[in-house]
DNA sequence: CGTGCCATCATGGCCGGACCAATTCTCCCG
DNA sequence: CGGGAGAATTGGTCCGGCCATGATGGCACG
C-alpha cells in the first residue's frame, strides 16, 4: 500500500540492519557513496533515506559519517519495526512491548474513564458486555479488546494519548493466543471478575478502578502470552 | 548544538507552520521546487527536508503533491515541537500533555515498584526522602520529581517505557510553576501524604499502591499548573 | 447547460556529476 | 613511540535533467 520508493526501500534496510544489531551502538554506518553503489542506486537517494533514519532516531548524521544512535535516542515508533524484524520477533521485546501496553491501557482507561460522556460511557459497557460472551473466537475478542482500548483513547479526549496509542498497536497476530484466558475456567473466572469491575468503574467515573481493573485484565493476557510462547511450537 | 543544516531548517519551518495550523489537514503542501525557490535552497535540499516530515507523521509525500498528514498519524515526538511552538505555548496542549504524563508516570511507577531490584528500590526511597526536605527551591524540587521518574522507568527495565518517555519530557520552566504545592499548607500536607504512600508502595513492592499515589502528586502539581496558567501573567 | 473525456501541465522520484568544508586517516618525522 | 602535516574520505549543498504519474483545464458530445 505504500508506494515503494527506492529511498524507503533503502532506510528500512538499513534500518532494521541497526535494529537487529548488525552495527554496534556508536559505529560508524558506510558512506552514503558506498551504499548508494551497494544498492544500486543514487546518492541523493540514499540521503533522503538517511535523513529519515535520522527522524526515526536510529541514526546520527554527522561529517565524518553517519553513526547508529543509542537505542534510548530513538522514537517509539521504532517498537512498531522491532516487533516486525523477525517471525516470530524475539519474545522478550514482544514481552516489553505487552507490558508497556498494559500499562498504558490502564492509563488510558483512568483518564477515559474520569472524563467519558454519558454516550462514551454507554459505548464502553456495551464494549464490556460483549467481551462476556461465552461464544467468541479469539479474534473477534481481540478485535473487542482493541476496540475497548481505542475507546478509552477516545474517551480521555487527550491527543498526547492518542499519539502514544498509535506507536504501540501490535498486530493481531501477535496478541492473539492471550485470549486463550477465556477457554481455561479459573482463568476466565478472573477475567470476568476484573470485567465486571471495570463496569462498576465506568459507571462510578472510578479512574483508579479502572486502572486497576484493566490493568489486571491485561496482565492475565499477558501471563498468557508468555507461558504460549515458551511452549514448543506446534505448527 | 545540532548542526544547523539548511535541510534542517526548511523542516523545522514547514513542520511548525503545519502544527501551527497554516496548512488545513489534506491540503497540498507548496511544490519542492516551490519551496526550494522561497527558502533559497536547491530542490534536492527541500526533498530531504520533506523525507523528515513524512517520518514525523505529519505530511503525506506522494506523486501529484505532498499533502498535509491528519494530526493522529503523526509520531508522538510532534508534541516537543508542540510544546515549543509559541511562548506560552497554548495552555490546551500543555495541560494534554501533563495529563499524559501524570498517567505515564503512574504506569512507570507501578512497573518500576514491581521490577525493582534491591538497589534500586534504595535509591527510589532516597529520591523521595530528598523530596520531602522542607527547604527546597522549585528548581530543584523539579528536578528530583524528574530523576524520580526516570528511575521507575529505569527500574521497570522496559525498554518501551524509555522510549515513551523521551517523547513525553518537557522543558522544566514549563512545569516548574507546579511545584508552588509545597509553598501551600493545605496541598503541602496531600503532597506529604501521597510521597509517604508512595514510600510504603516502594517498600512493599506494591504496584497499584504506587500507582495511585503517584497519579494523585502529579494530579496535585497539575491542577496548581493550570490554576497558575489561567491567571494573568505579571511579568 | 451539464458532463465526460483527453491532451497538457505540474509534481514527485531518481539520476549523473560537481564543489566545498570538515572530519578522519595515514604516514612520515622527531 | 608520539605527534603533526598532508592526503583521502565524508557529509552538505548545488546544478540540471529525464521519467512516470497524478492533477487540471478545455473541448466535444449528450
Amino acid at each position: 500500500m505504500p508506494p515503494m520508493t527506492q529511498d524507503s526501500r533503502v532506510a528500512a534496510a538499513l534500518r532494521d540492519d541497526i535494529l537487529r544489531g548488525q552495527y554496534r551502538c556508536g559505529e560508524r554506518l558506510p558512506s552514503e557513496r558506498d551504499l548508494a553503489q551497494r544498492f544500486g542506486v543514487h546518492r541523493s537517494t540514499v540521503r533522503e533515506a538517511f535523513k529519515r533514519l535520522a527522524q526515526l532516531g536510529v541514526a546520527r548524521i554527522a561529517p565524518g559519517g553517519a553513526r547508529v544512535a543509542p537505542i534510548d535516542e530513538a522514537s517509539l515508533d521504532v517498537v512498531e519495526h522491532l516487533l516486525a524484524l523477525d517471525d516470530p520477533p524475539d519474545p522478550d521485546i514482544v514481552d516489553q512491548a505487552i507490558e508497556a501496553i498494559s500499562g498504558f491501557r490502564a492509563m488510558a482507561a483512568r483518564l477515559g474513564t474520569e472524563r467519558a460522556t454519558p454516550e462514551q460511557r454507554a459505548y464502553l459497557l456495551d464494549l464490556l458486555v460483549s467481551m462476556r460472551q461465552t461464544e467468541l473466537g479469539h479474534a473477534e475478542r481481540a478485535e473487542l479488546v482493541f476496540a475497548l482500548g481505542e475507546a478509552f483513547v477516545e474517551a480521555s479526549g487527550n491527543m498526547v494519548l492518542r499519539l502514544m496509542a498509535k506507536g504501540l498497536r501490535m498486530r493481531p497476530e501477535q496478541t492473539r493466543a492471550g485470549y486463550e484466558v477465556f477457554d481455561d475456567p479459573t482463568t476466565r473466572a478472573e477475567a470476568e471478575a476484573q470485567l465486571a469491575a471495570l463496569s462498576r468503574a465506568i459507571e462510578a467515573a472510578d479512574g483508579a478502578l479502572a486502572s486497576e481493573s484493566t490493568f489486571g485484565l491485561s496482565r492475565l493476557f499477558r501471563l498468557n502470552l508468555r507461558e504460549r510462547a515458551q511452549e514448543p511450537h506446534r505448527s
